[in-house]
DNA sequence: GTTAGTTATAGGTTTTTATCTATGAGTTGC
DNA sequence: GCAACTCATAGATAAAAACCTATAACTAAC
């Protein structure tokens, strides 16, 4: 048997001579002349090696090798529908993959449309990846999932991005501290401080940065630590204050004080960040239309900044 | 997805693909080109109409929708190696059908030969078909069958026929007859008491009534039976005498008397016929050849006349 | 014995497929 | 920065596949 001279259209053609029984019925059925499926199938017998079609008292007969072939035939165009089918779910977004990265500080937000997501379509594969700026900059780079998320977006050059939340910083206090009580501070009243930041190049401390840089300040003294909980926990235990993204911050959590700070309002936007240069699968597409429909329902709508029908997911 | 724009070759192509990680390697192995193997992939993509490999990271990596592609294929052929094996168990003989047609009295010596074939083969099915005479020609006129066994064979214009077995035909009497115990008798002396024949057209019948003819003799009396078994009984019990096969006769049944009939030796042989118009199973040719080689063995050698290599059997 | 149905064969056309060579463009390693 | 890889693309060709029409040969039924 020569499966290279063998096409699916010589199966199908086969199958239909099978079931009906007659070459011309076939004929008219799948609208070809009788001939050409008396040549089909004469090609495929040639192809197989085999008789797979007899003509015995005036109708044709199926052979053995005729029948196992058409089982053969049953099985494999079986395997190809439920290929289609799979193929049908992942072009819906209801199956495949939706490779995600996040910054650290995404990690609180995100799950909450991730949550939903994952409910709606259970078969949807969720890998998450969460590291600091520089980590998940380099998986952008490399172009190793469908989506990041970022506070501060990188180069776009073959990325498009749009944000969906404000992501307000806000500046705490151990109960115990000098400024915890007072009604409203300045920036320049905290210089005095020990300030526990994040690492370098992390969004947040970029931000904070940038503020103290254009307004000529600089800190008196600075620890840095590895994760947002670090930072929180130190800030109640009395270590320094911080700065910190507003969605970080338990709106319960009673362990620090929010500082009034009436002269800066650091904020930026999260974002959602796909590569135009790479192919993005169908989940990550339909997550975004998921996400672009139902932010304001998952998110606390106060923050909501819903700009991601600016993403073209086609 | 388009299978009819889906060869199988484009498939094995992809495997190796997938197998090898390399569009190059799988050249090298499938001994292609490399821009080859590329355009057979990107006709492939387009006819599924989904990215089934993408270069990440400078190496090439399986989509979903390529990896499921990847397992379809996977059972496609297996289904199609299921299917080879099928034929080669076909093509071997040890598997399919021998359709075997055969007049009354056959049934007495062929299974001989069909025990020890089928416990060789025994996925070869052996549908027998036992007739008269005029039952079994009517199915080899319309090549039913891939075999018939006939002691006279008829017309062999889209036929070939070849004999394997002696059949001497015997006189028997009840034990109780006048002619009994006499030790030699003729033909002539036979002629008074009833005859038992079996029906017209039987070759046994057909034998002895142009033995007669030829010698200007006439029977006084007969009575027609349907089949050798109501003869043999029918005799035995003393309603007339007759003619039959040696091989109808067991030699140890003492409930008759064979008859010594000096002037007169009747005698046909048994005939393997096959069609040549026709498509004859391997299974079936797998027989003959099989009792071309052991005729001797499981017939008695007395009666064996082996001409089966006189047929064309390829 | 004519008609209507079946399958087979011969001969031809248009598309598609399976390849190739040549070449370009991007990466990796030294 | 060049050699040695990778994969992609363009352009060409020879083979094959997928059809067609016309026609023959056979059978069944009226």
């Amino acid at each position: 048997m020569d499966l290279r001279h063998i096409s699916f259209r010589l199966l199908e053609v086969f199958m239909s001579v099978v079931k009906t029984g007659s070459i011309s019925e076939t004929a008219r059925r799948l609208h070809l002349t009788q001939p050409t499926v008396s040549l089909q199938i004469k090609r495929l017998q040639e192809a197989v090696g085999e008789p797979l079609l007899l003509i015995q008292q005036q109708k044709l007969h199926v052979t053995d090798a005729g029948l196992e072939l058409f089982k053969t035939c049953q099985q494999v165009f079986g395997h190809f529908e439920d290929y289609q089918d799979f193929l049908t779910e992942l072009n819906g977004g209801s199956r495949g993959r939706c490779k995600i990265a996040m910054v650290n500080t995404a990690q609180y937000i995100l799950p909450k449309l991730l949550g939903p997501y994952s409910n709606l379509h259970p078969h949807v594969e969720l890998p998450l990846e969460i590291g600091n700026r520089a980590e998940v900059l380099d998986r952008f780079e490399r172009g190793e999932d469908d989506i990041y998320v970022f506070s501060h977006p990188p180069s776009l050059e073959h990325a498009q991005a749009a944000r969906f939340l404000h992501n307000p910083l806000e500046f705490i206090v151990p109960l115990n501290h000098p400024l915890a009580h007072v009604k409203a501070v300045k920036l320049t009243d905290l210089m005095q401080y020990r300030f526990l930041l994040r690492e370098n190049g992390s969004a947040t401390r970029m931000l904070f940065e940038s503020e103290l840089q254009s307004r000529g300040l600089v800190l008196s003294d600075s620890v840095q630590m590895a994760s947002n909980e670090a930072i929180r926990v130190a800030v109640a235990s009395g270590m320094g204050i911080a700065v910190l993204s507003r969605h970080v911050l338990a709106t319960d959590d009673t362990s620090f004080k929010v500082l009034n700070v009436t002269d800066t309002h650091l904020a930026s936007h999260w974002y959602f960040v796909m590569r135009t240069d790479r192919y993005i699968s169908h989940a990550a597409r339909n997550f975004l239309k998921f996400a672009q429909q139902h932010v304001e329902q998952y998110l606390d709508t106060q923050w909501v900044r819903n700009e991601l029908h600016n993403l073209d997911l086609n």
